[in-house]
DNA sequence: TGTACATCAGTGAACGCGCGTTCACTGATGTAC
DNA sequence: TGTACATCAGTGAACGCGCGTTCACTGATGTAC
């Protein structure tokens, strides 16, 4: 490998690219599709030198997810900081900038929730959990909760988690020359979340 | 091929056979890692006779989305004909039972949904925004939505259909040995659910 | 009913290809003294 | 500062394997007369 740096910052370099080229390559195909050989062509490098940075193509994916998660995570800081989380609009308007920010990532996320190997299906799983988890805390110190069990915010907070990945899926496969589309898709993403709001407003059997 | 019957109803057998068989194969794994060959196998057939059923792997997929779906669309007819297909409970039990008679086409819809080749994703989008507006349709007879825009009903409809194929979703994840657990998953849809209709019901901006 | 021919689901050999993984290696970078 | 040795990211040849697809075929079933 060419390039400054030390032999370390080079091999994390290396690390880097592998998994940034494997992004681009998944922008129309799923992850099991792509081969070893693949990546390390994108790369610039032979196929025997993956092995230096990870065991396997499916360690590379559960490393890919860790990577990814971090844009998800990201919305909710962005939320927290820029804007009351639970104010419908803003927070979505967050939730498009950061999706065309890393689109790529999100797609990943999206299209191995369900349809990947075993173990990366179980480490996306786990970071929609703590999306929702963390979703649920912020609900709970909202004045409308504040009477709630924990156990109800969770499933209201899972409701919600579903709906704004619905939400990112549309916003994914918008044509992006048809601005039209994305009004459509924000507006359609901000009735169901306030339909979900008045819903919790009169929620009685507490 | 054996078995009795003419040549047109064996042939018929045989192509069942290799969608079935497909099924089967795809428990635990994506469509797109099962090869023409290994299904040919399952069924005792040689690969090239593959091509006297389907033109490619892909085709079959296509199938086997339409075959899925009828147990998908099922769910509706089940609901409109034994309860108030509005009746929370009542649905969410017939949900359970279709999915439980129907698990791999389930596992297969939802696998593939996003995951998959892009025209099995296709198929498979089709079949689900169907779903949508068939309850749109039953939503818009229901008194408690009779003075709503038909606009305004697609849009609940969606979030009720992603609501209903998160709590399948969950449901093809539980485990089977575990009663308390699927109890947990109804309770958490049913909830969900009527909070969607409460939503619904104090819903002002027509 | 019997015969001659057409159809076609399934066979089996063969092909070229890209794959993951092994292994011994190279040579620049890093470290100890 | 200079030297001798260790480390290790990346190389390149080689392997055996399962893949999709081609092709000419077989022989039971179907059809026309």
């Amino acid at each position: 490998m060419t390039g400054p740096g030390s032999r370390t910052e080079r091999k994390e370099r290396t690390r880097q690219a592998l998994l940034d080229g494997t992004l681009e390559l998944l922008d129309d195909r799923s992850f099991s599709s792509v081969s070893l050989r693949e990546v390390t062509r994108a790369v610039g490098i032979v196929p025997t030198a993956f092995y230096r940075h990870f065991d396997s193509m499916e360690h590379l994916g559960v490393n890919l997810v860790e990577m990814s998660a971090k844009a998800l995570r990201q919305i909710l800081r962005d939320a927290r900081r820029h804007t009351d989380a639970l104010a419908i609009e803003a927070s979505l308007t967050i939730v498009v900038r950061q999706v065309r920010d890393h689109e790529r990532e999100f797609r990943f996320l999206t299209q191995e929730r369900y349809g990947g190997a075993p173990e990366i299906r179980r480490a996306i799983a786990t970071e929609i959990r703590i999306f929702g988890r963390e979703l649920a805390a912020d609900l709970s110190r909202a004045p409308a909760m504040r009477e709630w069990d924990f156990d109800d915010i969770e499933w209201v907070a899972d409701l919600i988690t579903a709906t704004i990945l619905d939400f990112i899926d549309h916003l994914l496969r918008a044509d992006r020359r048809n601005p039209a589309e994305e009004r459509d898709i924000l507006q359609r993403g901000e009735k169901q979340l306030r339909l979900i709001a008045l819903g919790v407003q009169h929620w009685r059997s507490r």
